[in-house]
RNA sequence: GGACGGGUGGGUGAGUGGCUAAAACCAGCAGACUGUAAAUCUGCCGCUCCUUGCGGGCUACGGAGGUUCGAAUCCUCCCCCGUCCA
């Protein structure tokens, strides 16, 4: 199955529903991809992945590139089949590392030196290297190497991640061009990532430059850095307006369950985010009425279900007072439900989102979402 | 009966004259987390008062006295707890 992207609908609002096909399958879209950065979604096996019907996940080209190094997974027979994995996988290229591990790695136009985080060895990442060490993993989906900066960021600086982005693009599709045809995962593509910080008129002209290299996918990044959250959808929204509309836009790394909406009306078709797994790890829960901390006093002796309208595995078993009770005493199985919940939470949001753009009721959904996640707490 | 060692805030445990309401860790109470250096991190954690401030008062390092301007820290006696010797 070569890779394609089909929008079915498009809502008033500039919600799209649509399909992904890639050679790990189909992805119905909008889609929320889970984060696996090692190789695992934390806490998670594959097959409950599978039951929850996670379709596509989203792995890390630099810290598999760490460890256990690319070419031992390309040994392996690649990444999906090292992690037993048959559905999408979708890597990314090691720039939101420039963001995150800020102390750790120094920015050049040549590329990203880092030093590793495990043992502090130095490694340099160029645009060329992500290409190849994702082709070496076997992606369905790669990103380009990109600039991600920090908020608040002056014009120029934004700028200036925008325009080396840029150039890393233009490497980057050499890179790929170099190697098409003669590679062991054929059906393979890679999206380009639009930066330009919190500024539209960079991010137009980004945009714009990379839509004219033509790649079969773009996604927004450098956004849930800490800006405003209403800033970051106005932004996410400008960006999308200047992609072309038979490609398919990942918007990088969000969000929260109040944002999801938004962002899909503004044309967003994938998302990931690492809220649901993290926080799930750390005790917060999320429930139609608001998220909860289950490690807190209250929840001690509290007999009901995470959320009662809930219908994941966890809800429908266990209480709160035990899952309060797993977190105190650091069980493993703690985390483990815990993530389930979330995810299945913010799938499920996802899920519905699906429905009501395909019934055309997104609007009347959205709103309706909105007020109960913030009406409160249970 | 004798010789040592020890008794510190809910727990473990630092501290041997003032910088100590008393380290650190745990427990407890709350919060944060957005392309994962995260099962992590942050704040609070004796009582009390108010004009909530690097604010006032009170209580506190087994007990009771004492030395000293000042004691968890030094002295005396007592009570417990270990270990060893009779």
């Amino acid at each position: 199955m070569p890779f394609s992207f089909e929008v079915v609908k498009v809502d008033p609002s500039g919600a799209r529903l649509g399909r992904l096909t890639t050679p790990h399958g189909v992805i119905e879209t909008p889609a929320f991809m889970p984060v696996g950065t090692a190789g695992t979604v934390k806490a998670m096996t594959q097959a409950a992945l599978e039951e929850l019907q996670v379709n596509l996940l989203l792995a890390n080209t630099y810290h598999l590139y760490l460890r256990p190094g690319h070419e031992l997974i390309r040994r392996m027979g690649g990444l999906h089949r090292f992690m037993s994995w048959e559905r999408g996988i979708l890597t990314d290229s090691g720039g939101y590392q420039v963001f995150s591990l800020a102390d750790l790695r120094k920015v050049t136009d040549e590329g990203v030196r880092f030093r590793s985080h495990l043992d502090g060895s130095e490694h340099m990442l160029t645009p060329e290297k992500a290409i190849q060490v994702q082709r070496a993993l076997g992606s369905d989906i790669g990103m380009l190497l990109d600039e991600c900066i920090e908020y608040p960021a002056t014009p120029a600086r934004a700028a200036s991640a925008a325009r080396r982005t840029l150039e890393w693009a233009l490497r980057s599709k050499k890179e790929i061009d170099a190697a098409t045809g003669s590679e062991a995962n054929p059906g393979q593509v890679f999206f380009a990532i639009v930066q330009g910080g919190t500024f539209k008129e960079l991010r137009r002209a980004n945009a714009a430059e990379l839509v004219a290299l033509e790649f079969p996918g773009y996604a927004i990044g450098g956004l849930a850095v800490g800006e405003p959250p209403e800033i970051s959808c106005d932004i996410a929204g400008e960006t999308t307006a200047c992609l072309p509309a038979d490609r398919p836009r990942y918007l990088m790394g969000v969000g929260k369950p109040e944002q999801i909406v938004d962002y899909v009306r503004c044309g967003a078709d994938m998302m990931d985010c690492v809220l649901p797994t993290r926080n799930a790890r750390n005790g917060y829960l999320y429930t139609r009425h608001g998220p909860l901390h289950i490690k807190n006093a209250e929840f001690m002796g509290d007999p009901r279900p995470i959320d009662d309208s809930c219908g994941c595995m966890v809800c429908r078993r266990y209480s709160r007072a035990y899952l309060c009770h797993l977190f105190r005493a650091n069980e493993i199985l703690s985390a483990i439900l815990n993530t389930h919940h979330n995810l299945y939470f913010f799938l499920d949001i996802m899920k519905a989102i699906r429905e009501a753009i395909a019934f055309g009721n997104l609007s009347r959904f959205s709103s309706e979402l909105q007020a109960r996640l913030e009406a409160g707490h249970r």
